[in-house]
DNA sequence: TCTATATTAAACCTTATGGTTGAATATGAT
DNA sequence: ATCATATTCAACCATAAGGTTTAATATAGA
């Protein structure tokens, strides 16, 4: 079994949760940017978003390499992985939730057909019970 | 293109960087369950535990209905789809790491079936540039 | 009705978070 | 040397977060 690595994990989700950075993760999809850079967009003090880089820095979601006096932030997306990882797991549950949705609409469909001719609808379906 | 609902991201990332509420979710994965018994194997008040499953419940991660006095809890895996959807424009990029890890580890086999033979082996590749 | 059970609410505490401003540091350019 | 640029550091502030404890609320059962 797949053990995952809390801490991180805390750090990876603590560190999306955020749109900020979220949106410099995805300002950094596209190629590397300086701090300043990544700075610009945002309605704040420069100060401001390098804490947030190294929020994602922490989160190993950034690595930044120094050049002279101007730092340059690279999207790092291994921690990504393993948070994707992790939600794959439940996967299974809103794929069913889907299935069930696909089961509704198609129910749907048939009474939508059969209504020209008869009443109206029934609810299409109930889940089997998820018990222990 | 897809615009994400940031207010709903935030909530659902600030929901899973905390382990205790991940277990949470984890446990809710095989059955529904009340709040005390969500609560038990944390070393926790009950109310605290009561705080953890309403942030739960405010990112729409769980949904509860009130039976009588006990509460029943129920993973809603919905919003953990759009998590991992977001999560997803980032798998190029992981993707193309382990790429280059195939790659090299490819051009270490070589290396490695050619220095019986031959001298040591060299740097195996470069990556192209990521350039605007 | 009285009492036990299940859960939340309210008040409180400590620490984290997201933000600011004003130095400090380090490098680059003249 | 001097001045400008890139970035962080430190101190500060307001609010959120995670936790506690002690009521309060609601339902179940005797």
């Amino acid at each position: 079994m797949v053990e995952y690595d809390t801490p991180t994990l805390d750090a990876v989700f603590h560190a999306l949760s955020d749109p900020t950075r979220r949106a410099m993760l995805h300002r950094l999809s596209t190629h590397e940017r300086t701090v300043s850079e990544l700075a610009t967009p945002f309605n704040m003090s420069l100060a401001g978003a390098s804490k947030h880089i190294k929020v994602l820095e922490a989160a190993g979601l950034v690595r930044r390499h120094v050049q002279g006096r101007t730092h340059i932030c690279a999207l790092q997306a291994v921690r990504l992985a393993e948070a994707q990882e992790w939600l794959r797991y439940y996967e299974q549950f809103w794929d069913e939730r889907l299935d069930d949705l696909e089961d509704i609409l198609r129910a749907e469909d048939r009474a939508l057909a059969d209504t020209a001719k008869h009443g109206p609808r029934k609810v299409p379906k109930s889940k089997p019970d998820t018990k222990e």
